[in-house]
RNA sequence: GGGCGAUUAGCUCAGUGGUUAGAGCGCUCCCCUCACACGGGAGAGGUCCAAGGUUCAAGUCCUUGAUCGCCCACCA
């Protein structure tokens, strides 16, 4: 809470205030809540400088969020998040889509419930229980995304729905059909016999499926002989108005422009030739039912047949099948197999694998059925779109999409874009009963009853000048209108200042499953329809990142049928959304799924709680130190004078904080560097390390006696230095894990003044710089050797099964003055961090039989400790480096030898292999030399 | 039928042609040391799917194969 700020040192220095164990739950809401009240990410269209702008790909506003947005959410804030602390005018654009047909389905499932029928309530009715339902699920979902911490300007919130938006469909719908690029007409399209509407190609997913092949013969007019065809849906035979053959198929050639007895019709029709008949397929013979099937209507109308529709909107069998009529299709195909059995006209049935089409949305196999639709000229629009991505004014990352893009693009078919629902944009074209074809006169809207219609209905019949006009009944498929969301949302078709600001948009986020269904279309509609001299500027994104999907821990897809379906928000409150959502970064590896576990969010709500505990030790000693200096909190926290370069603090700087400094502006330059490449993970991956490795295990341990003795003296740099790095930790972090960076940022001593706007969130503040006088390469080479050393002290006292509490002396050989020199300087730190009583320097070799050695090429180092001394498990370990050692300096060896790779391979990388192989070969002299002590000294005692 | 991806530690996964291939979780041993046991310390654990090839050098590039997964597709 932004009151916490004038009296955050004393909140912070409170234990009572810090309990030990990390509670989100207490503070999570709290912050997403005071974001929103303050309205912390509203973005200025007038504001100057870079722009990072990004809208969100609009969740159906009747569902729910779901473990996929959250992490779609999750890359998105964070990118926000980054480019906004790195002082761009930064706009995350929310809102929601009416999700046609999805929604149209739910809806219908609810009155179900209920018992009732859209078509029982009228399409009036239906509309506002819709209306309803959205008021509702709306609202929870925008809850959601508050919760998630999700960085977005509601001001801004659209819904495709909103008069605005309406009327760029509207005017996007009018252009394109003014151009040609809409046009109507009697086709055959994927029919849902469930939703009782048309889908388009991508609507209809296919599935393998188990069924048959039956072999009908149908007999010739006039002729002993008969054609057998074979089919996977006889039921379609009620249908056929013709068979075909293959021109070239010899088998056949006689029977071409003969007529056959359509069996169980009695109907006559003619043997055809089409060369799209594989003769290899079946019996080579195909029965062509140009109403029920895509390929026999394109044989139809080449060989103007007629096309007899045997099917109602809803799947039953119509007057036109005869005695079928009235029969569910399915049971009609089992009818008619029957039927010709008995009548012996059933030659054979085999199994056969073949892909089924159903319905996306309700999973019913779809029919294929012709029909009067409205459809969408793709080709122009999808040229210009490759032209855009070939000439690279889109980027499409991960890399391999775009070849899919691309090609996706080439193989385009028109769009079958009106749909026979009663939920979305009404088709803004006037019938009359002449057959003359109108459209509204402009795409300026009303609002009657909270509801946007067109303006602008025509009077009169653009054909006949009659006046009985009546609107199309058919709205428009959803993603029509998703299609123009770039535009719609910043306003076009005016040219606001929100448009001139803010598009093209900087990146859209998507998951690579949309990728046709609504990247590519807004890729070719807004392309098509920006006003914009340059195809860079028309664009609707200038870079699309593909993420990838979020699987249950066993790499399954999530599915409400397999009950593997995670609920975000119940992980939320388990672990934390902060936790949550650095999981999913730091699993977020460009190109591949997510299997996603309960345990890897655990593990991550302790790295928060790791976070909370490292501010808590800072917050738990303040009071020693302000005591002991007489300085106030914010006294500790401003920065020193040295202007140009205050940190890290202090004269001659102490080597831990050159270090820690070091490792902090490699950290962000890695970080900077990732996000750039969207490579999440791998900037998570370096800002845990750095917190977790290099801050809390190295850092805080080696310096905090700086933090006050015994006798509360307390180093003043030292601390700065501290609270510098943890306060840029915590902005480092804020993008991945902005609840508890916020909280535990208003907790320290504010730098900024109170008035300054920025000072009331951490995500208000700038995104950590490196300074380049941090990188210091010898720091972290000599901590490195303290590392070693300390780790190697460590390592026999654990092999010796010393108590810990128990100080024994070292010796330590240097393998140089300057190891020695480093060592000497360092000596407290070593002797603290490995529990050591002493080290002593010696020139002589060390004899492991007092003890076990560690040795580097830089160093030995030997810890006695009397009895305890396994020589046993000491020689098998030795033996086994000894083998390792050996192995590996050989191959070095062999390949230094190698006069191919001396004159082949760059130098720089011959003088480092020699160098390595001189350490080795050190390293391995010592091992040999010490086993050859250990094993004599074990024989001599077993002797002895 | 076409295309794409994956195969690396017990599990889930990183890995830019060039030191001894890494992480998290799990496992083993020691420690409730005054920030944190959601912790600290020390370890064990790998034929990088297989076979060829390119290269001075391959987990990484190429070819073929195997297994798994995904996308696209109007063989009735």
């Amino acid at each position: 809470m932004p009151e916490h700020s004038s009296q955050s040192a004393a909140i912070g220095a409170n234990p009572a205030e810090f309990p030990k164990v990390y509670e989100p739950g207490l503070i999570e809401p709290r912050w997403a809540k005071a974001w929103i009240d303050q309205q912390l990410f509203h973005a200025d269209a007038k504001a100057s400088g870079p722009v990072f702008s990004i809208v969100i790909p609009p969740p159906n506003v009747t569902g729910y969020i779901h473990i996929g947005h959250m992490l779609e959410h999750t890359q998105i804030d964070v990118l926000t998040r980054w480019h906004r602390m790195r002082g761009e005018n930064t706009l995350w654009l929310p809102g929601m889509d009416h999700a046609g047909i999805s929604t149209q389905v739910v809806v219908e499932r609810e009155l179900a419930k209920q018992g009732l029928t859209r078509k029982a309530l009228g399409r009036e009715e239906f509309e506002k229980r819709v209306w309803e339902w959205k008021a509702h699920s709306g609202g929870t979902i925008k809850k959601q995304m508050i919760r998630l911490g999700d960085s977005c300007d509601w001001s801004r919130e659209k819904f495709t729905l909103d008069p605005p938006l309406y009327r760029a469909v509207l005017e996007a719908f009018l252009r394109l059909y003014h151009e040609g690029l809409i046009y109507r007409g009697r086709y055959i399209v994927n029919w849902c016999p469930r939703c009782q509407t048309a889908l388009s190609d991508l609507e209809t997913v296919h599935e393998e499926r188990n069924g048959h092949l039956w072999h009908i013969r149908y007999p010739v007019i006039d002729s002993n002989e008969s054609l057998v065809v074979a089919t996977t849906r006889p039921e379609t035979m009620l249908g056929d108005t013709a068979v075909a053959v293959n021109p070239e198929d010899e088998r056949y050639e006689h029977l071409v422009g003969r007529k056959l007895l359509l069996p169980l019709m009695n109907r006559e029709i003619p043997v055809i030739a089409d060369a799209a008949v594989d003769r290899e397929f079946g019996t080579g013979a195909v029965k062509v039912t140009p109403a029920h099937d895509p390929n026999d209507f394109e044989i139809g109308r080449r060989h103007k047949l007629p096309e007899v529709d045997v099917m109602t909107e809803d799947g039953r069998m119509n007057e036109s099948a005869g005695g079928y009529a009235g029969l569910d299709r399915f049971e009609a195909r089992k009818r008619v197999v029957a039927d010709l059995e008995s009548q012996a006209l059933l030659v054979k049935v085999e199994n056969h694998t073949h892909a089924v089409g159903v319905c996306d949305r309700c999973k019913t196999v779809v029919e294929p059925r012709v029909s009067t639709q409205w459809f969408c000229r793709m080709r122009p629009l999808a040229d210009a779109a490759a032209e855009a991505v070939e000439q690279g004014c889109i980027n499409i990352a991960p890399e391999n999409q775009r070849k899919i893009f691309i090609d996706w693009l080439a193989n385009i078919r028109d769009w079958c874009i009106s749909r026979q629902l009663w939920w979305g944009h009404r088709i803004p074209i006037w019938h009359c009963p002449c057959g003359g074809i109108t459209p509204a006169s402009d795409s300026k809207v009303t609002i009657v009853d909270g509801r946007a219609l067109p303006a602008s209905p025509p009077e009169k019949c653009a054909k006949c000048g009659g006046g009985k006009l009546e609107q199309d009944h058919d709205v428009l498929d959803t993603w029509f209108s998703s299609g123009l969301w770039p535009l719609s949302t910043l306003g076009w078709p005016d040219q606001t200042q929100d448009l001139r600001t803010f598009y093209p948009t900087t990146l859209l986020i998507s998951g690579y499953d949309i990728l046709f269904f609504w990247d590519a279309r807004m890729v070719m509609l807004c392309l098509h329809l920006a006003q914009a001299k340059t195809t860079a500027e028309r664009i609707p994104f200038r870079t699309l990142y593909l993420h990838s999907l979020v699987r249950d821990a066993q790499g399954q897809k999530m599915s409400k049928m397999r009950g593997n379906v995670i609920d975000p928000l119940e992980w939320m409150e388990k672990f934390g959304t902060d936790a949550l959502r650095f999981t999913l970064a730091i699993k977020a590896a460009p190109g591949t799924d997510i299997a996603l576990s309960e345990e890897a969010v655990s593990g991550y709500k302790a790295f928060a709680n790791k976070i909370w505990n490292a501010a808590r030790f800072i917050f738990v000693n303040l009071e020693k130190f302000q005591s002991a200096t007489g300085l106030s909190i914010e006294e500790l926290a401003a920065p020193p004078v040295r202007a140009a370069a205050p940190y890290p603090a202090g004269n001659g700087t102490s080597l831990a904080d050159r270090w820690i400094f070091s490792r902090l502006a490699e950290t962000i330059a890695t970080v900077d560097d990732a996000l750039e490449g969207f490579r999440f993970h791998e900037a998570a991956h370096v800002v845990y390390h750095f917190f977790w490795g290099d801050f809390c295990d190295w850092y805080i341990e080696w310096v905090k006696p700086a933090m006050a003795d015994a006798n509360r003296n307390v180093d003043v740099p030292a601390w700065r230095n501290l609270f510098a790095i943890f306060e840029a930790a915590l902005r480092l972090l804020h993008p991945f894990m902005p609840f508890l960076t916020e909280e535990l940022w208003h907790r320290l001593p504010q730098h900024a003044p109170e008035k300054d706007r920025s000072a009331r969130s951490i995500a208000l503040q700038s995104f950590p710089r490196p300074a380049p006088q941090w990188a210091d390469p010898d720091a972290e080479q000599d901590v490195k050797l303290l590392q070693e050393i300390i780790v190697a002290a460590r390592n026999i006292r654990a092999e010796l099964k010393l108590d810990p509490k128990r100080m024994v002396a070292a010796e330590f050989t240097p393998a140089t003055l300057a190891i020695r020199q480093i060592v000497e300087a360092n000596k407290a730190i070593i002797l603290r961090l490995a529990a050591l009583s002493d080290l002593r320097f010696s020139h002589a070799k060390l004899q492991p039989a007092a003890g076990p050695v560690r040795s580097t090429a830089q160093f030995d180092l030997r810890i006695s400790y009397g009895e305890g001394v396994d020589l046993r498990a000491e020689i098998t370990r030795m033996r086994k480096e000894k083998e390792r050692l050996a192995r590996d300096l050989e191959s070095k060896e062999n390949r230094l030898a190698d006069q191919t790779f001396r004159s082949r391979a760059p130098a720089e990388v011959v003088r480092q292999l020699e160098a390595t192989v001189a350490e080795r070969r050190i390293e391995l002299e010592k091992i040999i030399e010490r086993l050859a002590q250990l094993e004599q000294s074990a024989g001599e005692g077993a002797s002895s």
